[in-house]
DNA sequence: TTTT
DNA sequence: TTTT
């Protein structure tokens, strides 16, 4: 069986960063993709999805080194649907993406920066393309 | 932006089919993906997700036609989040991937077909495959 | 930078294996996939590609033991490009993809086997369904 | 079957445009994607595959608009085999991706251009986005 | 060279 | 809720 997900897209936020009791150490964020259509009157609508990412370990690690509001990134992993009770024991579902790569595609740039600092990104995103951590 | 799902899978459950007064055909369907693993004592684990697909026009009539529970499928698409109002007021969140492909990998063995099936699935599958359907 | 290919073909033999000198073992095989297509005049085409797919260790290993000619599979992997030169000197360009992960959709069915193998297939295909071996 | 290439990565050169008689415009451009590893002695080692990208009627012509030289871009196709003879009678085999959906994920910053022109990539990249090019 |  |  295969489960694939593949996002190019923007961070709405800096990632948050939790480490485990057992010392592992999580990344969460959500990333913006936005589409571009003409409706039926001719009029280019955008409509964005945001979705719930999730890295762990070193993915997690280089998402709180490099990741910040705004970064593009590409990022693929796979669809997981998990259930749980909110206070009121009423039943939920959440949806994330369990990231396995990603790589950014450039840094927002922040006021101090007023440069392309994209041509930093390849650098730090360079750390992540070790054998360990491709799939390829 | 890219937002790209790649699943294969088996369907749960027969399509659930439905015109809209447009006319528009839409069809929704579960796909389970199953993963294994072996966990820290070694044991092998199966965890299992399940996907609520949606497709619309053509690739909901072809739904209809060919896939029926427990059919393998190479679907993709992309995927969407909605929000809504239950009864109660309560704001729910629904995540959907909205299937642009699909492509059946074998088709269910039913009581009544004991032989293979699946080589009637590529004629079946085999509809998808005009120019206007694919992707590319 | 992303270089991935994603295929679901028919071996058209059994794989090549060799183990190098250094114990690493390869297989080689190529992979049709084939696309219908309605031609100006309305006529059905097909038209098939053929691709040179080799894979490392231990995917090399279960490509030996499960795959064959005619396996429907899933694969995986980055597209690579060499070059070298012929016997007479003259500059050749090999392409080849190089698997990362596949998955048995079915096996071939051979003259002694009249029933449906494709149900030994998950069995076997599920061998490769350990944590090392998949990107996620 | 499935036969599908995602790529992101950056050109070359500027792409090369035709248009043939039949008025389908065409246009080639080759795509450089980077991966970094180490090697057995720990030293860092940059592997660069080149590849060649072939484009037809819209994408043609936003391929000859949009992209040149060092563009970064992210592109899906399939991959296409195609043999032929050069002048001496000899076989030769060519490669191709052929693009099914590319977009800009920014622009070469060219010398007049001091700033950040990612900015203006996705104007001119969401041209792409209509809802006829896209996939989905 | 696969498969339907 | 699928499948092996």
């Amino acid at each position: 069986m295969i489960n694939r997900v593949t996002l190019v897209g923007r961070l709405g936020a800096d990632p948050e960063i939790r480490t485990l009791s057992s010392g592992a150490m999580v990344a969460k964020f959500s990333m913006a993709t936005s589409e571009s259509y003409k409706d039926r009157s001719g009029e280019w609508q955008e409509e964005t999805q945001w979705h719930d990412v999730v890295v762990w370990r070193n993915l997690a690690e280089r998402a709180q080194q490099y990741l910040t509001k705004g970064s593009l990134v590409y990022l693929d992993g796979k669809l997981t649907h998990r259930k749980w009770q909110d206070k009121e024991g009423n039943p939920r579902k959440t949806t994330e993406v369990v990231g396995a790569f990603f790589r950014i595609l450039d840094s927002k740039r922040d006021g101090n920066d007023s440069g392309d600092t994209s041509s930093s990104a390849p650098a730090a995103g360079g750390g992540m393309e070790s054998e360990e951590d491709l799939p390829f």
